[in-house]
DNA sequence: GTGTTCACTGAACAGTGTTTACTTTTGCAA
DNA sequence: TTGCAAAAGTAAACACTGTTCAGTGAACAC
């Protein structure tokens, strides 16, 4: 099956063209005819590796989710629950203010609607945040927290990482000096863990 | 200056068509010949009361900061000032639940880049914002909160509801099933409330 | 009545995603 | 090696998009 490796190259070549893209001009510079372009192919010849410019978005959605877990894979392996979670919140801000495109690709873009059903470009997040859920869960065991409302603990903590890093990413911090900015988020994560603490 | 009037009127008529466009088909439905369609005009013709389509959204922006600020009204006369940042809090998530399409057109759409330089748009944003932040000056001063870094603590609450009105806004929340992810945001508000309560 | 200004149109330009008919290349069996 | 079918790729079209611009017709001023 030389020619599946040949397929699987060609869709590799393409996917690296959009991602390049992407960075560059954001959603609207990947148009179809500039990946072509890119590849030295035309725009029709696209669509014999990707079904539509939605299914290309997926596949760069699962990039995206790999690279993100990379970013983050360094939190995984420590022991203590507590300071997992800690750690594991400082990689996501992280990689969100390291990688603003990648961050803006998986959770703040607007996707094409038929991504909702696509399962499969799903199961990075997932278990990035069955992870994340999980790990609060042993917090929640070894009682680092009054509350044991693990799901709410958990969506609460993901809510202020996120806010924190689309407020960024987005560019809704215009108020506060370029400068300061990055350090206003370092001391507002101090204190959600600080806040935490007393959960 | 029948004239005036007229323009204005036409105005007006312009940004009905493409706020209707806008919560009905998104950013996308929002095209310059669908609003001219709807107002019975030419394309062109749209160009005569707005320089391009981000004056429009800017226009779009301004609207929807309104509808905003009336929302959240009810607040700003409350007395105390801890009571006040909650019941500020409480109604901004309901704003987002309540609009999401205009939240998303406030915080979450990427706008025309343009638009940073618009100063004029940000006004009802920043006074919301300015609004916010003397809110928890008050509470600070009347120690409230053990911590006195009123702009981390202003940042850290904004964090957090931004982050939950937008995951749930821009779908992200589908691990949880529709019908708790209400609930989990109310326990997740009444957490954050307790959490800022020892802060 | 003539001239000017103004609101507006319709066609054009360059771009977009996508489909389809057609051509070229490739791989394999006779 | 030849012949042929299947795969790979192209070019042109379709229906969109934002935007510009020459031209049209009506209203108004002198």
């Amino acid at each position: 099956m030389v020619t599946e490796g040949k397929k699987e190259d060609v869709k590799r070549r393409i996917l690296d063209a959009a991602m390049e893209l992407f960075r560059e001009k954001g959603y609207e510079g990947m148009s179809i005819r500039n990946i072509a372009e890119q590849i030295g192919y035309s725009p029709g010849a696209i669509y014999l590796y990707y079904k539509d410019k939605s299914e290309l978005f997926y596949a760069l959605s699962f990039e995206a989710a790999a690279v993100k877990r990379d970013h983050v894979a360094s939190a995984m392996g420590i022991e203590d629950p507590w300071e997992r979670l800690v750690e594991f919140g400082r990689r996501y801000i992280d990689f969100g203010f390291n990688h603003p495109d990648l961050y803006d690709l998986l959770f703040l873009t607007r996707g094409p609607m038929a991504y909702i059903e696509n399962q499969e470009c799903w199961t990075l997040g997932i278990a990035s945040h069955s992870f994340f859920v999980q790990t609060v869960q042993d917090c929640v065991d070894k009682r680092y927290f009054k509350s044991t409302d693990t799901q709410a603990i958990a969506y609460t903590l993901w809510c202020h990482v996120h806010g924190l890093v689309s407020l960024f990413v987005r560019d809704r911090m215009r108020m506060y000096p370029e400068a300061e900015r990055e350090a206003l988020a370092g001391r507002s994560f101090a204190m959600i863990v600080k806040m935490a603490e007393c959960l």
